[in-house]
DNA sequence: TTAGGGTTAG
């Protein structure tokens, strides 16, 4: 009797616990635990991965770590469900060998995965860019015998846009109708997200009417989605105004269309309403995020407020978040658009220090800061060093070579790109054959527009 | 507890 009391109790807690987590109130969520252990309510498995999803949420992996250390200390085994949710924290922060390793160590212990496990998982192979590996993990599960559920459909048709399979992922998609296999308003949003960002715009308007022929109503993720694809594809006035129309309704739920459309109004230099929208944002209660303070940070420094930027940092740093890569090319870019191109550097060697996976934007940054300002062997010396190159390398490079008429170098760099399988701005190639046509380069020009139409050809 | 939407460069 006593002890059916006592898990009441804890259940009790639990529900407690879990609703401030998601209110944020992470402190208070901690004293009610505290207090729960003096009056003789031992916390479970649950409460101990209740706080673990939100300590790992709101400060990163590590956070999640000690609670793990915290909980077996207290005698509480993981489970299933504290692996699934360490896994997610490694995906979030683009760890996928701890990710990994976690999985291992599950099945080491002991611990079956189940579908929750198996869809983290390839949702981090995907994300981080190995989806080979991720049909792997989706064959593992099969042979298992764990069925796949929704979530499973909704990861491998994000997995199939982010790994340049769109065709494959739409052809996925009418096959789950046809096979009345679960679709819902997530496969929906996914289907228009990964439509829209792989430039399919009209087959997104199609899947946008079929949703609303459909029982699901769109919510905020679509509005956001489809909010983005507009400002992306330069239909500013719709996305604004759907932002508006979801702002004056009251139908925000979080900050994810805050960024969107603070973002968008940066790049059109519309910093009045930028900095309107960025105050409702900090005053709407929620608790800001890192891609809050990369978006905030981003429009200090495109306003030229360096300082302001940089004591955004601080205070993001302060409250337990860690910069990412977004964070870094943006102050990069920054900087290199200042003129403080040795900053900028230095910026880039915090995130050498750092090891972090991606810094190709961040390199790009000043790859064309050195262009723009004429010291285009600089931007060589640096290109030597990067891991990855990609079409934007190339065109700041072939552009900043064009300027100061090294026109055969361009070619050479821009024939290097097309056989790498990447593209370059159409501005870029003009310039190299009008250049070479002007130095007289005829059998340069020969051998890019021969290794234009090889590109065209190869094109998948 | 997990999956879909937000933040960077030519």
């Amino acid at each position: 009797m006593v002890r059916a009391r006592a898990q009441l109790s804890t259940r009790l807690m639990n529900v407690c616990l879990a609703a401030l987590c998601r209110g944020g109130s992470l402190a208070r969520a901690e004293s009610v635990l505290v207090d729960a252990i003096r009056l003789g309510m031992p916390p479970d498995v649950v409460s101990y991965n209740t706080l673990l999803a939100a300590h790992c949420r709101a400060s990163g992996l590590e956070a999640g770590f000690a609670v793990l250390r915290r909980m077996r200390e207290a005698g509480v085994g993981p489970d299933a469900v504290t692996y699934n949710t360490l896994i997610a924290g490694a995906a979030r922060s683009g760890l996928t060998v701890c990710a990994l390793d976690l999985f291992d160590e599950m099945l080491q212990t002991g611990i079956a995965p189940d579908s929750w496990g198996y869809n983290t998982l390839m949702h981090c192979l995907f994300r981080s860019g190995h989806p080979e590996d991720a049909y792997r993990v989706f064959a593992d599960m099969a042979e298992k015998g764990v069925a796949p559920c929704t979530t499973t459909y909704n990861t491998l048709l994000d997995g199939l846009f982010r790994s340049g399979h769109a065709s494959n992922a739409y052809r996925m998609f009418r096959y789950l109708q046809r096979a009345g296999l679960p679709v819902g308003i997530v496969t929906y949003n996914t289907m228009i997200n990964g439509l829209c960002r792989s430039g399919k715009v009209g087959y997104a308007r199609m899947v946008l009417r079929e949703l609303g022929r459909t029982a699901y109503a769109p919510n905020a993720v679509t509005y956001t989605t489809v909010m983005k694809c507009c400002f992306r594809y330069g239909r500013f006035d719709q996305g604004l105004d759907t932002f508006l129309t979801l702002l004056e309704g009251g139908y925000i739920p979080d900050l994810f269309p805050y960024c969107t459309v603070i973002s968008a109004l940066v790049k059109k230099g519309r910093m009045e309403e930028a900095n309107t929208y960025s105050q409702l944002m900090i005053q709407s209660g929620f608790r800001l995020d890192s891609a809050c303070y990369n978006t905030l940070i981003y429009l200090r420094c495109q306003e030229g407020k360096l300082d302001d930027a940089f004591e955004l940092l601080s205070m993001m740093e302060e409250g337990g978040l860690e910069s990412d890569e977004y964070t870094f090319s943006i102050l990069v870019n920054g900087l290199c658009k200042m003129g403080h191109v040795e900053a900028a550097q230095k910026q880039l060697c915090y995130m050498e220090m750092r090891d972090m996976e991606s810094n190709v934007v961040a390199y790009n940054c000043l790859v064309d800061a050195l262009c723009k300002s004429d010291q285009v062997d600089a931007a060589i010396k640096l290109l030597h060093d990067m891991k990855l190159k990609d079409d934007f390398t190339y065109t700041s490079l072939v552009h900043g070579l064009c300027k100061v008429g090294r026109y055969h170098m361009a070619s050479k760099f821009l024939r290097i790109c097309l056989r790498e399988g990447n593209s370059v701005l159409a501005s870029a190639k003009r310039a190299v054959i009008a250049g070479l046509r002007s130095a007289g380069f005829k059998n340069d020009v020969r051998k890019v527009r021969s290794a234009l139409r090889m590109a065209r050809l190869l094109k998948p």
